[in-house]
DNA sequence: GAGTTTGAAACT
DNA sequence: CAGTTTCAAACTC
């Protein structure tokens, strides 16, 4: 498949080696129009990037892809993880070598995600986090069927196997080390030598559209062997590509190769064997990634050390639901990009509850998702489209963490300094979140950002766990007896929530649907509630008059609607009459903030102000745009799978998904989810921003009504959003200020 | 931290 | 589908 992004990276690896070396793209990073023309079929790349992080959401278990295997699990073999990606490399037609694979692996993540699936960009969030794991996993991906992968295989096992040897060596020399979390559970990194591969692909000059680098010292880059070998793939696909003579593999045509991975998979076991073990590393995630898992539950028995049989069994396991994992890429790889997501929040989740339990995997994941923020923001400049929903992501981040207990000032030093190196108005856009963080003073909220049940007899295998719920397992901090929500009992896991999901297939859905998306379902209606976000099943609530966190509708930040059968309704967000909050009783509202929902409605006020970054009006006035959503799931209660994904995706959207994908279980993969929230929601919102009307039409009543183009669909017409971003991006000053 | 309240989830 | 029970989070003290 040849995608313009394709031939924008072979023009790309034409170029002279000079443009890949970290000085030129540093340079190239000063320069972000540049970029954004190289991002700009890109752009789902960076998604990619930004929401690599594991969907909260559990996917439905037949569905397979990479993403899954590596979110699913914390502790699940590498192997059987890598066996995942491996089976979608492995079926993937990719012509070039290995190293050409890394190359483009690496320009994958960054550069080209629009042609990979999200999954792949998940990798280098998650399971990436080796420094070798960065390469191998590439090579995974793309690996399928090197066939001078001997050659290059062997060479990249071996940086592999040094990297994971001496990982820490080896950043020792780098500065980023600080700055980088060596242990990134938030990124979904297993080991603090995960974080090198992070590192890597921060450092790795990346595609020209994505540059890190900016954010980045050069030094560092040069520095650091990680960055080395990083700088290696991150030169570019050129290099290898010159050097190695192998088939050109352009990083469009990677991604694309990684779909076709998935479709066709062509099992390089030795390829998978190498990478397997280079992924082991960084697989341990609290994630579960269902889908994933169900194919990975198979495997899973075999997961330690056979490798290549444990890859086979993945490759199989994926050939049998090839269907699943190539129609979503196929059908629209790029929404599929945004499990990530969900897998970030997760991530995220994982992050706060290590925050509590290790301090330096604490330091380390503020630091990335700081450093995520930051990247971000770079990627703004490149694509603005992304950008926003990037910055969205990273302020949930960030208030995450400091929910966590996190100490933003931390963050805020190591942002501090990524900021000195950017523009005026990265920082400022830095500083927004940042202040967001800040501001988000949550004593309680440390723990809420990750997920801590306290299950005594569901054995965290009911949905009363909100670990399982949330598709994550449960980690140090719950608090849970007899669990089994762990990785090592994956299929009792796996099996449960197929279970559950047979009752109920929307079981594991997001609660809380966003009315833009959905507004198929509601939007016209006019008996639905005003709110642009409502709760997908309603809500029951008797004595709360769904004014406490009892009410999921309340707890999610959204309005009750007229599926909620709730008596005495005054939710906040919006009362099931209809009547919004402002409208109803601003008073109470602010009570309900006051009370513990502040938060919530302050990432709602901060969400739409960046949605409406222009108009603080339509902030105040939840009615006219239509209620804001929980634009910032996390908050609400620090859940952030269900939350975010509830707010993100939307029944409407999943419908299109599974029309698409042509399986409609596939449609509650996460990575859908995510994919809606990164690609189509937030953007759409950031585009929102820069006009609000123009998306968003404002019917009589005051409800918002998504207009066709707004709708995201998921057509690659929203993709283009590079003029909203450019626009969005200015609008954060404008928030700041506001904040 | 223990106990109560609450409503979703699970069960019948 | 409705009623009941179970469960764990949210809340209160």
């Amino acid at each position: 498949m040849d995608t313009p992004q394709k031939n924008q990276i072979n023009a790309v690896n034409t170029n002279s080696i000079f443009e890949h070396s970290p000085v030129f793209n540093f340079i190239n990073s000063l320069s972000p129009i540049k970029y954004v023309k190289k991002a700009a079929p890109i752009t789902q790349t960076f998604n990619s990037l930004v929401f690599s992080s594991p969907p909260s959401v559990f996917t439905s278990p037949h569905v397979s892809s990479l993403k899954e295997s590596r979110f699913m699990n914390r502790h699940i073999d590498v192997k059987k993880i890598y066996s995942n990606e491996e089976a979608l490399a492995d079926s993937t037609p990719l012509h070039g070598n290995l190293s050409e694979i890394q190359e483009s692996t690496y320009q994958r993540i960054f550069v080209s995600n629009a042609a990979i699936e999200l999954p792949q960009p998940l990798k280098y969030n998650c399971g990436r986090a080796d420094k070798a794991n960065n390469l191998l996993e590439l090579h995974g991906e793309a690996t399928s069927d090197v066939q001078e992968e001997g050659y290059e295989t062997d060479s990249v096992e071996r940086k592999v196997l040094h990297e994971g040897i001496e990982p820490k060596s080896e950043r020792s020399e780098c500065d980023w080390d600080g700055l980088i979390p060596e242990s990134t559970d938030l990124l979904i990194f297993n080991s603090p030598n995960e974080a090198g591969a992070f590192h890597a692909l921060f450092l790795k000059p990346l595609d020209s559209s994505v540059n890190f680098t900016s954010l980045l010292p050069q030094t560092t880059i040069n520095n650091d062997p990680n960055v080395q070998i990083v700088d290696s793939g991150a030169s570019g696909s050129d290099h290898e590509n010159e050097d190695r003579h192998s088939e050109p593999v352009a990083v469009t045509e990677t991604g694309q190769a990684l779909d076709n991975v998935a479709m066709n998979s062509i099992p390089n076991e030795k390829t998978d064997d190498e990478l397997v073990y280079v992924t082991q590393r960084g697989l341990r995630r609290r994630c579960l990634d269902f889908e994933m898992a169900s194919v990975l539950g198979k495997n899973s028995d075999d997961n330690s050390n056979t490798d290549s049989t444990t890859s086979q069994s993945v490759r199989e396991s994926i050939a049998n639901e090839k269907q699943l994992v190539p129609t979503k890429r196929n059908s629209d790889s790029r929404k599929c990009i945004l499990p990530g997501i969900g897998l970030h929040l997760n991530a995220l989740a994982t992050l706060k509850d290590r925050n509590s339990t290790k301090i330096d995997e604490l330091s380390s994941g503020r630091q990335l998702s700081l450093l995520c923020s930051t990247s971000s923001l770079q990627i703004s400049t490149s694509q603005e489209h992304h950008h926003l929903a990037l910055v969205a992501v990273s302020s949930e981040r960030e208030l995450d963490l400091s929910n966590n207990g996190v100490h933003p000032a931390e963050d805020c030093s190591q942002a501090h300094e990524y900021l000195n190196q950017n523009s005026p108005k990265r920082k400022r856009q830095v500083q927004f979140l940042l202040s967001m963080l800040m501001r988000k003073s949550d004593p309680a909220g440390e723990t809420e950002g990750c997920k801590r049940c306290n299950c005594k007899k569901s054995k965290c295998l009911k949905l009363y766990c909100e670990c399982f719920a949330a598709g994550v397992y449960c980690i140090e901090p719950c608090s849970c007896q007899d669990c089994f929500n762990q990785a090592i009992h994956e299929d009792t896991v796996l099996q449960t929530r197929k279970q559950i999901e047979s009752r109920n297939p929307l079981a594991f859905a997001p609660k809380v649907i966003r009315s833009s998306e959905s507004v198929t379902e509601v939007g016209d209606d006019p008996n639905k509630t005003p709110a642009s976000a409502r709760h997908k099943r309603g809500c029951n609530c008797k004595k709360s008059s769904c004014l406490k966190k009892y009410c999921e509708c309340y707890q999610g930040g959204v309005g009750c609607s007229i599926g909620c059968r709730c008596e005495g309704c005054k939710n906040a967000f919006g009362r099931k009459d209809g009547s919004a909050l402002i409208e109803v009783d601003p008073e109470e509202e602010t009570e309900a903030c006051e009370k513990g929902v502040a938060e919530k409605a302050l990432q709602k006020t901060v969400i739409q102000n960046i949605e409406d970054h222009s108009d603080p009006a339509l902030v105040s006035t939840p009615s006219r745009l239509s209620r804001p959503l929980l634009p910032l799931p996390f908050s609400s209660k620090g859940k952030p799978p269900r939350s975010f994904v509830a707010t993100i995706s939307g029944s409407a959207l999943f419908a299109s998904s599974s029309q698409k994908l042509g399986k409609p279980n596939s449609v509650w993969s996460q990575s859908k989810h995510f994919q809606t929230v990164t690609d189509d929601e937030i953007p759409d919102v950031l585009r929102n921003d820069s006009s609000p009307i123009a998306c968003i039409k404002t019917s009589p009543n005051g409800k918002r009504i998504s207009s066709p183009n707004c709708d995201l669909g998921s057509s690659p017409s929203r993709r283009g959003g590079r003029k909203l971003i450019l626009q969005s991006i200015p609008s954060f000053p404008s928030l700041t200020n506001h904040q």
